[in-house]
RNA sequence: GGGCCGUUAGCUCAGCAGGUAGAGCAGCGGACUUUUAAUCCGUUGGUCGUGAGUUCGAUUCUCGCACGGCCCA
């Protein structure tokens, strides 16, 4: 602590010498003529004859990043939002005055140039400076300029000081945003109407999973923060508000871990008069179209895996699936105490009193789920562990539900909406029994929704698609933590 | 929650069979008007994550705790 203060404190000083020279450290604005990327784009062509004949000179800003001394010269290098160029200060070119205030600023100060373009000795496009000015003073020294930053912990905590020396980093959420943007497009191009529903619900529905609680002073009661928009969408289709998605953030009290952050980032879509197996069509339809406006490749390497996304992706039902990859005898779909026994076979780890359902899924997420490595949708969900999807026609013990693996992990979870409000009070009762068992992640009675439902809802299709782990799967990105600017910490 | 690993200068890292620490970059002073990991000379900077134990003596050994990473639940 000791050192960080002196060399603060090294900084103070000189920002005390340039005030007494009367420059201010923090000025308001500065106008800048040409951002770095657009100067590169106009001249990187030009030779040194033909920039010699190009006088005009402009005004740019950034952050110096290094800094290359001489006596009476000096090289600097700077960066703004997108890109870096090198700027060559001369004595005799910026004045005495300015070449003053130029010694006294650092690395990691903000300043502004006017200058004109040349070619160097070693033909590098740089900008003769005419006149400088200070427009942010650093007081912290910035990390190495080789090695950068890497402790994943300062990374993380200070994304900031990531973002200024770690250009992949930028990089990521650059496609991120990209991403978000193409998944947009798409859904307003093909109609949807994008809405907000509310983060802070008084019944906390939608998914399985536990939830954060708050407490709402003026109306004196427990507000929960959201884990799904689900029941919130489907409101909205009932009052006819037939094709909407909402992208927002969905908060789960669980653990943290490579694929889970307490908040994470969802799209949620919802289609009337489409089946899951419309969805199914129109996910694929989806990831070309990401694909295509992103990384534009169909084929991408995840952690050294290739995942192909060549359409049409595998289908298969659950029980297939398990089948095929763990070889179970038959009993397991039937009976529950033989899929039980199965599970315990095969080392499985599953409460004593786990419900059939929540055993089958588990020996899938165990035995078939991580090698699930390109596109695959997984049908025929067991109805007991889908409270609001549609029970099949011809079998109702399972649902018109699938959920998309790629890479190994879920990626996207949907199905034919159950409407049939009877039938829904009926699984939330289930839900309720459940909870009342000691299963904290199961769901609450939603009358309000129930009554929706009552109005009449459409057949309708819904899809939700984590946003987080699709950025992780196309940016190559190890850890969810990466995708997100500022991951859930524990205070230091 | 469990297991393994890590935490040393602003950053990236050495080191210590136990005798209170080094390098490079950054910083500071000096030389230098086409460098780009600029170069050359000199130099400052550390409660070695934290608390306890063992010991004449702990950054080093032991245990607890904190934070982080990976794996498992």
């Amino acid at each position: 602590m000791e050192n960080i203060n002196s060399i603060i404190e090294e900084r103070l000083n000189k920002g005390v010498k340039l005030k007494e020279k009367g420059v201010n450290l923090y000025p308001a604005g500065y106008h800048i003529d040409l951002t770095v990327d657009k100067i590169i784009q106009r001249f990187e062509k030009l030779d040194k004859e033909s920039l010699e004949k190009e006088t005009a000179s402009f005004q740019i800003a950034g952050r110096v990043m290094a800094r290359r001394d001489f006596g009476k010269a000096s090289f600097i290098n700077i960066k703004d939002n997108k890109a870096q160029i090198q700027v060559y200060l001369r004595k005799d070119k910026v004045g005495e005055e300015n070449f003053q205030t130029f010694k006294l600023m650092d690395i990691g100060d903000f300043i502004g140039i006017k200058g004109s373009l040349f070619r160097t000795r070693t033909d590098e496009l740089t900008i003769l400076a005419e006149d400088l000015t200070l427009l942010s003073k650093s007081l912290r020294p910035l990390p190495e300029k080789w090695h950068g930053l890497t402790d994943v912990e300062t990374r993380y905590r200070q994304r900031y000081v990531d973002l200024i020396v770690n250009d992949d980093v930028k990089d990521l959420f650059i496609i991120r945003s990209k991403i978000i943007q193409a998944l947009r497009t798409f859904f307003i191009e093909k109609d949807f109407l994008e809405v907000e529903t509310p983060m802070m619900h008084a019944i906390p529905g939608g998914a399985t999973a536990r939830p954060f609680k708050t407490y709402h002073n003026a109306l004196s009661m427990d507000l929960y923060l959201r884990v799904a928009p689900e029941l919130y969408l489907k409101r909205l289709v009932v009052g006819g508000l037939e094709k909407v998605f909402e992208i927002n953030r969905n908060f789960r009290n669980e653990g943290i871990s490579i694929k889970h952050n307490p908040e994470f980032t969802m799209l949620e879509f919802y289609m009337a008069y489409a089946t899951y197996e419309d969805l199914m069509k129109l996910t694929e339809e989806l990831f070309s179209y990401i694909l295509k406006h992103t990384v534009n490749t169909s084929t991408i390497t995840y952690q050294g895996t290739q995942i192909d996304f060549s359409t049409p992706w595998d289908r298969q039902t659950l029980f297939d699936s398990i089948r095929k990859m763990a070889n179970p005898p038959e009993e397991i779909f039937l009976d529950r105490d033989a899929a039980y026994a199965f599970a315990k076979k095969k080392d499985i780890n599953v409460n004593e009193n786990e419900i059939h359902g929540k055993i089958l899924t588990n020996l899938f997420d165990h035995l078939v789920e991580p090698h699930l490595t390109n596109p695959t949708f997984i049908t025929g969900y067991p109805t007991e562990v889908s409270p609001l999807s549609r029970s099949n026609d011809q079998d109702p013990a399972i649902t018109d539900r699938f959920e998309l693996f790629i890479g190994g992990r879920e990626i996207a979870n949907a199905f034919t909406e159950l409407n049939d409000p009877v039938d829904q009070r009926q699984r939330f009762e289930s839900q309720v029994a459940l909870r009342e068992a000691g299963d904290k992640e199961a769901q609450f009675m939603d009358t309000d929704y129930l009554r929706a439902l009552e109005y009449g809802m459409p057949p309708t299709a819904g899809e939700g698609i984590g946003i987080d782990r699709l950025v992780m799967l196309l940016t190559n990105a190890p850890s969810i933590r990466d995708v997100i600017l500022f991951p859930h910490m524990r205070p230091q």
